[in-house]
DNA sequence: CGCGTAGTTGACACTATTCAATGTCTGTGG
DNA sequence: CCACAGACATTGAATAGTGTCAACTACGCG
């Protein structure tokens, strides 16, 4: 996959305008980036590999990941179109990545945007703002894990459905076997949760992978109940 | 707190040499950083505050924390002697700061720093370095969260002795109470698993603040039970 | 010496996990 | 178009691990 990248970052310079479009509206990448597409499951980058791209994702989901030695997986982040991933401001990839589904990113050289970046104040300050975003996510997660069970699959909703800025409806790009490695549980528990919290009308589920949030207010007092 | 971090940072342009060389050896702060002290307990910045200054502790321990609606308090990290903190890559705190006993700090002005990191390649690696620890270590955190209780607080010691350097016994600063809040624990959980762990021979409590790390192997073993 | 804080220990309740079975959806081939 | 396989999701019962509440102990400081 790497080298794929590698290939489609010297040849291809003028990727569709629609992707430059959509990218160029969300971030930094649509001016300089390549276009590229993963299947679903298809692994972007592995743990500790070089980090020589940086990633924005225009559709689809991606996960990154860490596996223990004992085979459980933890599950760092979900990054959904807009977001960028892969910049972990060291050289090295602290987590894999992998798309959750047919998924298209934009992919910039690590090094071409460094050197942008030192004459381009505007590029530089974006560079800190993903990272300072990340740190954020980074933390709110492990707010989430010190929480309950239900707290925690509130604050994912929650989390989702501010990122979808879809306010009512969310599509779920992953399974649950993903939330529950993201959030520290079973897949047992995330599935009894969420008929839980259908059965008390706070949530819809129409589809297991759809989530329609019915009573905000309720939710929101949840998050910390 | 704050305040007087201003007053220092003006009038006191050249600090006690002992504390500059302390510093320097270990960071980009010795050579234009002010001294400060902070008691026990005594918060050193707040959540949500402007983040003007950037820290590096020279004696002493600093915990960094939130606190969430229902009054639990969850501790992000402790930074011990040579680590920078209050640096989150935003221009905002995202957590509050407490020494946690008698601390010395190297304080900078953050504007300072950046403007310096402009134009010296060195100081913005160093400066992207330490972003980088920052979220290795968030990211370790998560891992520890996702473990049982005595998974938790071996990787807890395990740490505190890699970066106390002391390969054998650490002098802990912290309360039962900082730990279990940074490990999503109860103190009372944490009290036993340590009282465990002494059973068991893999450490060795001369005093309820000292731990010995007596079975190296053993711990790395249960680690990833 | 006595007080207050910090830490430990015990009994019990409760939450999430484990193991197992059942249910549902999707795509494929008959 | 329907039947089936395989993956994904839900549900149930029993168990293990933490949390809660309460009592007790150890230590440092005035």
């Amino acid at each position: 996959m790497q080298t794929e990248a590698a290939v489609s970052l010297e040849i291809s310079r003028h990727p569709t305008s629609v992707l430059r479009e959509q990218a160029r509206s969300q971030g930094p990448f649509g001016m300089i980036g390549t276009p590229m597409r993963f299947g679903r499951n298809t692994e972007i980058y592995g743990e500790d590999e070089a980090a020589e791209y940086l990633y924005q994702v225009v559709s689809g989901a991606v996960r990154t990941y860490k596996i223990l030695e004992d085979g459980r997986r933890q599950i760092a982040a979900f990054y959904l179109p807009g977001d960028i991933f892969g910049f972990e401001a060291s050289d090295t990839h602290i987590s894999s990545a992998e798309a959750i589904c047919e998924t298209q990113v934009m992919v910039v050289k690590r090094n071409a945007l460094i050197v942008r970046a030192s004459h381009e104040r505007d590029l530089a300050r974006q560079l800190w703002d993903a990272t300072a975003l990340e740190l954020r996510r980074f933390q709110e997660h492990l707010m989430l894990l010190i929480s309950s069970a239900e707290e925690r699959v509130i604050g994912f909703l929650l989390d989702m459905a501010r990122r979808a800025k879809k306010n009512a409806a969310i599509e779920l790009p992953m399974s649950r076997q993903d939330i529950a490695d993201y959030l520290g549980l079973t897949i047992e528990t995330v599935s009894r949760t969420f008929t839980q919290l259908e059965q008390s009308g706070v949530i819809a589920l129409p589809t297991s992978r759809r989530v329609e949030l019915r009573n905000r207010a309720m939710l929101n007092r949840l998050t910390t109940a």
